[in-house]
DNA sequence: TTTGCACGCCGATCTTGACCTCCACGGGAA
DNA sequence: TTCCCGTGGAGGTCAAGATCGGCGTGCAAA
């Protein structure tokens, strides 16, 4: 993260037009933050704490840091959400319909079932790359066991098996609950694939990581290349 | 949970060879707990934060409910823990172990590979559904922020990973970060079809769900009895 | 030009929950 | 009888969420 080269009062206090310039103060001139447009301010709100939120999770992140990462005081927080869990609502909200958007579209990408679940697969990579973390908030939030955050997550889970369970019926005989449970080992085959994928610093590329999960969900293991060998005891694919 | 019919003081206080008798208390006769070998009484606290760890998580539980729910007074926990995280370490620690030793004797039960991946799945599948909900610390933790729990559970996922991709390496001839992503993706898949499967009230039966994702794993949604659709576009498996 | 108001802002502090410790008690075994 | 070990009532400490009370700027109206 970006260190801080002033004292917060300090560094914004006499920051003038861009530009860092320390200025004495007065009990009876305090220091005054930039005015901004309500919409505004909470957007770079929301930004902050999605920064703070990432690094260090719920329960570690302090309101003191998000304020101080958005160059605001506390106050200025409780301005525009109600409190530290409904600021954290409004990220996971946020970012949770990005993640569902990217699959419906990687869904409506194609009518040819096998490439749909490659898009949905490839959907879930993209989202994991992305800047700022998101996934963090949604695949690995330390506050699922708060109500709000368990349903949001069931809820996100549900729609995006559900989606992938749709073209395994379209495909197969299977009964709904049978293809549901496989809707989630698709994508949560995906989401545990993409996450290990960026933590290993991306020896795979992406696309090359996805469509390898892809195969695999298509094809199976044994839809792999074998190699012959005496004492394995596979069976051809 | 269990809704106590006494205050504490007087429940325990009380507690006579198995049986509830309110006592008075004069300052100068405390209440007395039962006193028990140093090994009894560790096992029984870890029994008691387990359930309520299991319940709240790390975060919402409290120390003052461990000790209610075993019935003795916090300085107990306090000499046989050092602190509140050594407590739910001591209990992820055990339960990690318990998962891998699963797999390492499913990986053993047999050298042929298919079986070995199917009963590797299987392990996941008895370890979600043991008594006490033991996964709800190991897959569930909201203390994954915390180094020494994100060591734990990256190491244990390493680990399985690991294990499934030398089985994979045996049967195919991709590379070791191939084979490690796909088995990373099957242990992945493991672990929230399981969970996916307890939620959901285990419509299906736990040896036909397991058997499932097997199914999924080894011949990929290809490998599933086709219905014919016009249109659909589906390749033959 | 002056005044009043709306809006965005902040330093200081309150409140409270919960981790952890102090100090002393009592029973059982040697 | 003494000592050790397991035990508990009471409370200290402090971190952090949330709020109080007031400031200051810019704009519009008089």
């Amino acid at each position: 993260m970006q260190a801080r080269l002033l004292p917060r009062k300090m560094r914004f206090a006499g920051r003038i037009n861009g530009r860092d310039a320390p200025v004495s103060m007065s009990p009876d001139t305090r220091s005054r933050g930039v005015r901004m447009p309500r919409p505004a301010r909470r957007a770079q709100l929301l930004e902050a704490a999605q920064e703070v939120f990432v690094e260090s999770g719920y329960h570690s992140a302090v309101m003191d840091d998000i304020a101080d990462r958005a160059g605001v005081s506390k106050p200025v927080l409780y301005q525009h959400f109600p409190g530290k869990l409904d600021l954290y609502l409004a990220l996971f909200d946020q970012h949770a319909g990005e993640l569902l958007d990217l699959i419906r579209a990687a869904l409506a990408s194609t009518t040819e079932n096998k490439q749909r679940v490659a898009a949905s697969i490839g959907a879930y990579f993209e989202f994991v790359g992305r800047d700022g973390a998101p996934f963090r908030l949604v695949f690995e939030s330390d506050l699922i066991n708060e109500t709000a955050i368990r349903q949001r997550v069931d809820k996100m889970s549900q729609d995006s098996a559900e989606a992938i369970a749709e073209v395994i019926k379209e495909d197969t005989d299977l009964p709904d609950a049978e293809a549901h449970l496989l809707g989630m080992a698709l994508s949560g085959m995906a989401q545990i694939c993409a996450r290990f994928w960026l933590v290993q610093g991306s020896s795979i590329p992406r696309d090359e990581a996805a469509r390898l999960v892809a195969t695999l969900s298509w094809r199976g293991l044994g839809g792999f290349p074998k190699i012959e060998r005496e004492g394995s005891g596979s069976e051809p694919g």
